[in-house]
DNA sequence: TAAATAAATGCAACAGTGTTGCATTAAAGA
DNA sequence: TCTTTAATGCAACACTGTTGCATTTATTTA
Protein backbone atom coordinates (compact mmCIF):
# COMPACT_ATOMS: atom_id res chain seq x y z
CA UNK A 1 0.00 0.00 0.00
CA UNK A 2 1.03 3.48 -0.78
CA UNK A 3 2.62 5.57 2.06
CA UNK A 4 0.39 8.25 3.24
CA UNK A 5 1.59 11.38 4.71
CA UNK A 6 0.04 13.45 7.25
CA UNK A 7 -1.38 16.92 6.25
CA UNK A 8 -3.65 19.33 7.78
CA UNK A 9 -6.79 19.32 5.53
CA UNK A 10 -6.68 15.88 6.03
CA UNK A 11 -6.66 16.14 9.65
CA UNK A 12 -9.57 18.17 9.38
CA UNK A 13 -11.98 16.26 7.43
CA UNK A 14 -11.14 13.04 10.02
CA UNK A 15 -11.80 15.90 12.76
CA UNK A 16 -15.35 16.51 10.99
CA UNK A 17 -16.08 12.67 10.84
CA UNK A 18 -15.22 11.99 14.08
CA UNK A 19 -17.10 14.94 15.39
CA UNK A 20 -20.39 13.95 14.22
CA UNK A 21 -21.14 9.93 14.33
CA UNK A 22 -23.49 10.29 11.46
CA UNK A 23 -23.14 9.85 7.66
CA UNK A 24 -21.80 12.72 6.24
CA UNK A 25 -22.10 14.18 2.41
CA UNK A 26 -19.35 15.85 0.68
CA UNK A 27 -20.74 18.97 1.17
CA UNK A 28 -21.57 18.35 5.08
CA UNK A 29 -17.94 17.53 5.63
CA UNK A 30 -16.69 20.38 3.54
CA UNK A 31 -19.07 22.90 5.66
CA UNK A 32 -17.50 22.43 8.73
CA UNK A 33 -14.26 21.67 7.60
CA UNK A 34 -11.56 24.84 9.93
CA UNK A 35 -8.87 25.11 7.18
CA UNK A 36 -10.26 25.65 3.85
CA UNK A 37 -9.74 23.44 1.14
CA UNK A 38 -10.13 22.88 -2.48
CA UNK A 39 -13.47 20.42 -3.14
CA UNK A 40 -11.76 18.07 -5.00
CA UNK A 41 -9.25 17.72 -2.45
CA UNK A 42 -11.87 16.90 -0.08
CA UNK A 43 -13.35 14.38 -2.23
CA UNK A 44 -9.82 12.74 -2.87
CA UNK A 45 -9.33 12.66 0.91
CA UNK A 46 -12.67 10.74 1.55
CA UNK A 47 -12.13 8.37 -1.35
CA UNK A 48 -8.65 7.59 0.30
CA UNK A 49 -10.07 7.43 3.67
CA UNK A 50 -12.38 4.41 2.00
CA UNK A 51 -9.95 2.50 0.28
CA UNK A 52 -7.72 2.80 3.62
CA UNK A 53 -11.04 1.49 5.34
CA UNK A 54 -10.80 4.82 7.93
CA UNK A 55 -14.87 5.32 7.02
CA UNK A 56 -17.08 3.62 4.49
CA UNK A 57 -19.30 4.71 1.96
CA UNK A 58 -22.98 4.68 1.55
CA UNK A 59 -25.13 5.61 -1.24
CA UNK A 60 -28.30 7.15 -0.12
CA UNK A 61 -31.48 7.77 -1.64
CA UNK A 62 -30.96 10.84 -2.87
CA UNK A 63 -28.22 9.72 -4.64
CA UNK A 64 -25.30 11.26 -2.80
CA UNK A 65 -22.78 9.19 -1.32
CA UNK A 66 -22.10 9.81 2.77
CA UNK A 67 -18.70 8.92 4.86
CA UNK A 68 -19.43 7.53 8.20
CA UNK A 69 -16.59 6.44 10.46
CA UNK A 70 -18.89 4.44 12.73
CA UNK A 71 -17.45 1.79 15.55
CA UNK A 72 -20.03 -0.86 14.16
CA UNK A 73 -17.44 -1.31 11.61
CA UNK A 74 -15.20 -2.42 13.64
CA UNK A 75 -13.68 -6.22 13.51
CA UNK A 76 -16.43 -6.93 10.57
CA UNK A 77 -16.26 -9.65 8.04
CA UNK A 78 -14.19 -8.22 4.51
CA UNK A 79 -18.12 -7.07 3.57
CA UNK A 80 -17.61 -3.52 4.25
CA UNK A 81 -20.49 -1.57 6.30
CA UNK A 82 -22.55 -4.75 6.56
CA UNK A 83 -25.74 -2.76 8.74
CA UNK A 84 -28.37 -0.94 7.96
CA UNK A 85 -28.12 2.87 7.74
CA UNK A 86 -30.83 4.74 8.41
CA UNK A 87 -32.20 8.24 7.05
CA UNK A 88 -34.21 10.46 9.13
CA UNK A 89 -36.42 12.57 6.45
CA UNK A 90 -36.55 15.45 9.42
CA UNK A 91 -33.63 15.88 10.72
CA UNK A 92 -31.92 14.46 7.41
CA UNK A 93 -29.24 12.85 9.20
CA UNK A 94 -28.10 9.30 8.29
CA UNK A 95 -26.84 6.65 10.78
CA UNK A 96 -25.28 3.46 11.45
CA UNK A 97 -27.88 1.27 12.88
CA UNK A 98 -26.06 -1.53 14.47
CA UNK A 99 -28.72 -3.84 12.95
CA UNK A 100 -27.06 -6.11 10.47
CA UNK A 101 -27.92 -7.26 7.52
CA UNK A 102 -29.62 -10.65 7.28
CA UNK A 103 -31.12 -12.41 4.24
CA UNK A 104 -30.91 -15.22 2.07
CA UNK A 105 -30.23 -15.53 -1.66
CA UNK A 106 -31.32 -17.16 -4.56
CA UNK A 107 -28.85 -20.18 -5.45
CA UNK A 108 -25.44 -19.70 -7.22
CA UNK A 109 -25.37 -15.67 -6.06
CA UNK A 110 -22.99 -14.22 -4.24
CA UNK A 111 -22.74 -10.86 -2.16
CA UNK A 112 -19.38 -8.55 -1.89
CA UNK A 113 -21.42 -5.38 -0.88
CA UNK A 114 -24.51 -4.12 0.39
CA UNK A 115 -26.23 -0.29 0.53
CA UNK A 116 -29.07 -0.90 2.37
CA UNK A 117 -31.03 2.35 4.16
CA UNK A 118 -34.22 2.33 5.35
CA UNK A 119 -35.81 5.83 5.43
CA UNK A 120 -38.59 7.73 7.97
CA UNK A 121 -38.42 9.36 11.13
CA UNK A 122 -35.57 8.70 13.80
CA UNK A 123 -36.13 9.06 17.60
CA UNK A 124 -35.36 12.40 18.18
CA UNK A 125 -38.21 13.53 15.59
CA UNK A 126 -41.24 12.34 16.61
CA UNK B 1 -55.66 12.05 -8.92
CA UNK B 2 -54.69 14.02 -12.14
CA UNK B 3 -55.92 12.45 -15.05
CA UNK B 4 -53.77 10.80 -17.27
CA UNK B 5 -53.67 10.98 -20.77
CA UNK B 6 -52.31 7.77 -23.43
CA UNK B 7 -49.18 8.68 -25.74
CA UNK B 8 -47.13 6.90 -27.69
CA UNK B 9 -44.18 7.68 -25.73
CA UNK B 10 -45.81 6.71 -22.29
CA UNK B 11 -46.82 3.34 -24.36
CA UNK B 12 -43.31 2.88 -25.41
CA UNK B 13 -41.47 3.47 -22.15
CA UNK B 14 -43.76 1.03 -20.05
CA UNK B 15 -43.00 -1.61 -23.45
CA UNK B 16 -39.33 -1.64 -22.48
CA UNK B 17 -39.92 -1.73 -18.66
CA UNK B 18 -42.63 -4.97 -19.15
CA UNK B 19 -39.69 -6.40 -21.90
CA UNK B 20 -36.69 -6.67 -19.51
CA UNK B 21 -37.54 -7.75 -16.12
CA UNK B 22 -35.48 -6.06 -14.40
CA UNK B 23 -34.70 -2.43 -12.68
CA UNK B 24 -33.78 -0.37 -15.78
CA UNK B 25 -31.72 2.91 -15.50
CA UNK B 26 -33.55 6.25 -17.49
CA UNK B 27 -30.78 5.82 -20.11
CA UNK B 28 -30.79 1.63 -20.77
CA UNK B 29 -34.93 3.10 -21.09
CA UNK B 30 -33.74 5.96 -23.58
CA UNK B 31 -31.99 3.86 -25.44
CA UNK B 32 -34.20 1.01 -26.29
CA UNK B 33 -37.74 2.97 -26.90
CA UNK B 34 -38.57 2.48 -30.06
CA UNK B 35 -40.41 6.17 -30.78
CA UNK B 36 -37.82 8.63 -30.35
CA UNK B 37 -38.76 11.87 -27.25
CA UNK B 38 -37.29 14.31 -25.32
CA UNK B 39 -34.42 12.81 -22.70
CA UNK B 40 -36.76 15.48 -20.26
CA UNK B 41 -40.31 13.49 -21.37
CA UNK B 42 -39.07 10.24 -20.14
CA UNK B 43 -37.80 11.03 -17.41
CA UNK B 44 -41.14 12.45 -16.58
CA UNK B 45 -43.08 9.41 -17.75
CA UNK B 46 -40.81 7.41 -15.38
CA UNK B 47 -42.04 9.99 -12.34
CA UNK B 48 -45.45 9.62 -13.56
CA UNK B 49 -45.05 6.06 -13.16
CA UNK B 50 -43.73 5.82 -9.62
CA UNK B 51 -46.38 8.77 -8.31
CA UNK B 52 -48.65 6.06 -9.89
CA UNK B 53 -47.50 3.14 -8.85
CA UNK B 54 -46.94 1.64 -11.84
CA UNK B 55 -43.20 1.10 -11.23
CA UNK B 56 -41.42 1.45 -8.11
CA UNK B 57 -37.81 3.46 -8.29
CA UNK B 58 -34.32 2.45 -6.49
CA UNK B 59 -31.28 3.94 -6.39
CA UNK B 60 -28.37 2.07 -6.73
CA UNK B 61 -25.06 2.47 -5.11
CA UNK B 62 -23.70 4.16 -8.23
CA UNK B 63 -25.89 6.67 -7.07
CA UNK B 64 -28.20 6.41 -10.34
CA UNK B 65 -32.10 5.43 -9.90
CA UNK B 66 -33.79 2.84 -11.31
CA UNK B 67 -37.04 1.87 -12.60
CA UNK B 68 -38.81 -1.58 -12.46
CA UNK B 69 -41.91 -3.16 -12.56
CA UNK B 70 -41.97 -6.27 -10.46
CA UNK B 71 -43.97 -8.84 -9.84
CA UNK B 72 -43.10 -8.88 -5.77
CA UNK B 73 -44.41 -5.88 -5.47
CA UNK B 74 -48.41 -6.39 -6.20
CA UNK B 75 -50.52 -6.37 -3.04
CA UNK B 76 -47.51 -5.19 -1.11
CA UNK B 77 -48.00 -3.16 2.02
CA UNK B 78 -47.53 0.65 1.72
CA UNK B 79 -43.71 1.01 2.05
CA UNK B 80 -42.78 0.38 -1.53
CA UNK B 81 -40.32 -1.74 -2.60
CA UNK B 82 -39.72 -3.27 0.41
CA UNK B 83 -37.87 -6.05 -1.21
CA UNK B 84 -33.85 -6.93 -1.16
CA UNK B 85 -32.31 -5.96 -4.98
CA UNK B 86 -29.74 -7.21 -6.38
CA UNK B 87 -26.92 -5.59 -8.83
CA UNK B 88 -24.38 -7.96 -10.74
CA UNK B 89 -21.59 -6.32 -11.13
CA UNK B 90 -20.89 -8.40 -14.41
CA UNK B 91 -23.73 -8.02 -16.10
CA UNK B 92 -24.59 -4.84 -14.63
CA UNK B 93 -28.32 -5.66 -13.86
CA UNK B 94 -29.99 -4.57 -11.15
CA UNK B 95 -33.15 -7.31 -10.25
CA UNK B 96 -36.12 -7.17 -7.80
CA UNK B 97 -35.52 -10.57 -5.05
CA UNK B 98 -38.13 -12.17 -3.87
CA UNK B 99 -36.37 -11.81 -0.65
CA UNK B 100 -38.16 -9.29 1.76
CA UNK B 101 -36.39 -6.95 3.55
CA UNK B 102 -36.77 -7.99 7.28
CA UNK B 103 -34.76 -6.15 10.59
CA UNK B 104 -35.40 -4.94 13.81
CA UNK B 105 -35.63 -1.18 14.78
CA UNK B 106 -34.11 0.54 17.80
CA UNK B 107 -37.08 2.39 19.90
CA UNK B 108 -38.81 5.03 18.20
CA UNK B 109 -38.16 4.60 15.09
CA UNK B 110 -40.43 4.59 11.96
CA UNK B 111 -39.61 3.24 8.82
CA UNK B 112 -41.43 5.06 5.46
CA UNK B 113 -39.30 3.43 2.87
CA UNK B 114 -36.53 1.32 2.23
CA UNK B 115 -34.07 1.30 -0.47
CA UNK B 116 -31.16 -1.69 -0.35
CA UNK B 117 -29.93 -3.42 -2.63
CA UNK B 118 -27.33 -6.74 -2.58
CA UNK B 119 -24.40 -6.25 -4.99
CA UNK B 120 -22.29 -8.82 -6.41
CA UNK B 121 -22.47 -11.87 -8.99
CA UNK B 122 -25.44 -12.98 -10.05
CA UNK B 123 -26.18 -16.68 -10.84
CA UNK B 124 -26.16 -16.23 -14.30
CA UNK B 125 -22.33 -14.85 -13.76
CA UNK B 126 -20.24 -17.06 -12.30
C1' DT C 1 -67.75 16.98 -35.79
C1' DA C 2 -65.66 21.11 -34.03
C1' DA C 3 -64.18 23.81 -30.12
C1' DA C 4 -62.34 23.95 -25.46
C1' DT C 5 -59.43 22.28 -21.77
C1' DA C 6 -55.37 21.02 -19.75
C1' DA C 7 -52.17 16.96 -19.76
C1' DA C 8 -48.10 15.87 -22.06
C1' DT C 9 -44.25 17.16 -24.71
C1' DG C 10 -39.85 19.46 -26.72
C1' DC C 11 -36.44 22.52 -26.03
C1' DA C 12 -33.28 24.86 -23.49
C1' DA C 13 -31.12 26.02 -19.61
C1' DC C 14 -29.80 24.94 -15.20
C1' DA C 15 -28.18 22.79 -10.53
C1' DG C 16 -25.70 19.53 -8.23
C1' DT C 17 -22.42 15.75 -7.54
C1' DG C 18 -18.38 13.71 -8.47
C1' DT C 19 -14.07 13.01 -11.34
C1' DT C 20 -9.73 14.02 -13.80
C1' DG C 21 -5.46 16.27 -15.92
C1' DC C 22 -1.82 18.96 -14.88
C1' DA C 23 1.17 22.09 -12.77
C1' DT C 24 2.53 23.24 -8.08
C1' DT C 25 3.27 22.52 -3.16
C1' DA C 26 4.91 20.34 0.71
C1' DA C 27 5.59 16.04 3.84
C1' DA C 28 8.89 12.53 4.95
C1' DG C 29 13.16 10.16 4.49
C1' DA C 30 18.09 10.21 3.14
C1' DT D 1 19.47 20.50 3.17
C1' DC D 2 18.19 17.87 -0.83
C1' DT D 3 15.31 14.49 -3.08
C1' DT D 4 11.25 12.07 -3.93
C1' DT D 5 6.59 11.79 -4.74
C1' DA D 6 2.15 12.09 -2.20
C1' DA D 7 -1.08 15.62 -1.77
C1' DT D 8 -3.10 19.77 -3.29
C1' DG D 9 -5.39 23.71 -6.09
C1' DC D 10 -7.35 24.98 -10.10
C1' DA D 11 -9.93 24.35 -13.97
C1' DA D 12 -12.55 21.89 -16.86
C1' DC D 13 -15.45 18.27 -17.60
C1' DA D 14 -19.14 14.32 -17.59
C1' DC D 15 -23.24 12.91 -16.03
C1' DT D 16 -27.82 12.67 -13.91
C1' DG D 17 -31.84 14.74 -13.02
C1' DT D 18 -34.98 18.86 -12.82
C1' DT D 19 -37.59 23.01 -14.28
C1' DG D 20 -39.74 27.00 -16.94
C1' DC D 21 -42.13 27.97 -20.81
C1' DA D 22 -44.10 27.75 -25.21
C1' DT D 23 -46.28 24.28 -28.08
C1' DT D 24 -48.64 20.10 -29.14
C1' DT D 25 -52.21 16.88 -28.69
C1' DA D 26 -55.37 13.59 -26.15
C1' DT D 27 -59.68 13.88 -24.24
C1' DT D 28 -63.97 16.12 -22.92
C1' DT D 29 -67.77 19.10 -23.97
C1' DA D 30 -70.87 21.46 -26.71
Amino acid sequence: MIKRRNTTTQEAVLAVLKSKRKAMSHDAVFQLMDVDADRATVYRILNRFCKDEIVHKIVADDGKQYFAICDNCEGLPPIPANHFHFRCTQCETIECLAEPITYSLPDNYIVQQTNCILVGVCKDCR
